[in-house]
RNA sequence: AGAGAGGUGGCCGAGUGGUCGAAGGCGCACGCCUGGAAAGUGUGUAUACACCAAAAGUGUAUCGAGGGUUCGAAUCCCUUCCUCUCUGCCA
């Protein structure tokens, strides 16, 4: 959510940003800027008549102490007249507040100057992309793959639970455990601690990283305790830090942590949801860091080189793209997308998505640093998958199918203890 | 889940209707003292929003959260969340 201060002082510079989206923001922004005006004058208002109030108070006080309760009758009233018009001040002020709000909410953050215009994936900015050379012979998809060496069951999950849930099995769950310790290990040797973190979150979670109240529809909500199963361990890790101040040298903060991600994926049907390609459960480690808005720009390189780093560890072929305006999400101001080559889809499948949020979240969440002068101001925060599994594992299986088995990746056979899978 | 106790500033802790944003202590910062340090000593020490060109200053709100009573609420009432102790259940 941006800061109305920040579009009170940024107006134009904001609009024609934003428009790389797509998105137009002049009339919002006037009526916010409108709307900010009176809410002002209003507050004014508020609060001196609360002043009054305050010091009617006093003098009854003192008058109480001093013996002259006769006194006291007329200041009374006066102070209960006050006292209604405060109210009607009051819910004045609390209306304003909330269309305020209400508009905010629905501006999404403003893009950097190195998003590309556009409208969607189509024009996304590819600044990397692997050589592919694979066997035109060996191109099983990887749903054959996994039922001919047994190793994922969808049909078993969906009889347990329904579509989008499936049952890894054998070595295919050994392979999950292996790239999760794989990840968890890669990323605490760059510097990031790990965390384990509820798998569910209350509504003021869900809020402060926005999955409230824009995309309800794609939280599963445990209604009985208002609670909702996280889409992405992004949620809670983040919160960690909700409404926190954090000392100017303690930044940058990094975590890292695995976690089970739950998404409804409404409206998803057909080539794209089949076999791994998305799921209702899936597992992910991702990476979080909270950084001072100086060095953000630098750390979001550093994180997208990081993830590079995995992929090239796995050795599988690989593109990554800057998402155009059009495609950027809603609460990120860059991002990098990764995304790992399906032989046999012949498509590319997104495997990690690396963001800049700058104040986006933070200013929802109050994450805020102090400096050494003591002036406190808002944190960028950034975040990323390194990585998502179900697609990492349906390239592995896809890219490295011999005739022999499933060749596992070298970095993971430590992990796993087996090197084929047959 | 049942019974009881409780939630106050970075931490501990006083405060049960009236100049209380809140005593006292610890911690922290700066100064004095010291050859240096410790001890001692003095001062300061929340956040948000608003007024102001800005600083200084001032106002408003915040004592788990949300409502209410009252001229006035940390203090009384209601709702709710959380913590602790005992009992129950249990990986």
């Amino acid at each position: 959510m941006l800061k109305t201060s920040y579009l009170l002082s940024n107006k134009d510079e904001v609009i024609i940003l934003l428009s790389k989206r797509g998105f137009d923001a002049n009339n919002m922004v006037n009526e916010i800027i409108a709307l900010d005006k009176k809410r002002k004058s209003i507050q004014v208002q508020y609060e001196e008549t609360l002043a009054e109030i305050n010091s009617i108070s006093k003098t009854i006080g003192e008058l109480f102490q001093s013996g002259e309760v006769s006194k006291t009758k007329p200041l009374k009233d006066k102070s209960s007249d006050l006292k209604k018009l405060s109210k009607d001040l009051a819910s004045g002020l609390e209306d304003y507040k909330a269309k305020i709000n209400s508009y905010l909410l629905q501006i999404p953050n403003i893009p950097h100057k190195d998003v590309p215009a556009g409208n969607d994936e189509i024009d996304n900015k590819i600044i990397y992309e692997s050589k592919l050379d694979f066997d035109k012979n060996l191109t099983e998809p990887h749903w054959d793959l996994a039922k001919k060496y047994d190793i994922i069951d969808f049909e078993l999950g969906t009889k347990i639970t329904g579509s989008g849930f499936p049952v890894y099995k054998g070595m295919g769950a050994k392979l999950q455990r292996a790239l999760i310790s794989f990840f968890l290990d890669y990323n605490t040797d760059a510097g990031y601690e790990e965390v384990q973190i509820p798998h569910l979150v209350n509504e003021n979670s869900a809020y402060g990283t926005g999955q409230l109240p824009d995309k309800e529809g794609q939280m599963y909500v445990v209604s009985s305790e208002n609670l909702y199963l996280i889409p992405t361990a992004e949620v809670p890790i983040t919160n960690i830090f909700r409404d926190v101040i954090i000392s100017e040298s303690d930044l940058p903060i990094m975590r890292t942590g695995y976690s089970p991600c739950f998404r409804r994926e409404a409206g998803s049907y057909g080539s794209d949801v089949r076999g791994l390609n998305r799921l209702h459960q899936f597992d992910k480690v991702e990476i979080v860091k909270i950084e001072h808005p100086k060095e953000s720009y630098h750390s979001l390189q550093k994180m997208k080189n990081h993830i590079e780093g995995i992929i090239k560890k796995l050795d599988l072929p690989y593109r990554i793209v800057t998402l155009c305006g059009g495609d950027l999400g809603f609460t990120s101001a860059l991002t990098y997308d990764f995304e790992i080559f399906s032989p046999a889809q012949e498509k590319w499948l997104e495997v990690s998505s690396v963001s800049n949020f700058e104040t986006f979240q933070s200013n929802r969440l109050k994450i805020r640093y102090r400096d050494n002068k003591g002036n406190i101001d808002l944190v960028h925060t950034l975040n990323g998958s390194a990585l998502a599994l179900p697609r990492v594992l349906a390239a592995i299986l896809e890219n490295n199918q011999s005739h022999d088995g499933i060749n596992v990746p070298k970095v993971l056979q430590k992990y796993t203890g087996f090197s084929i899978i047959k």
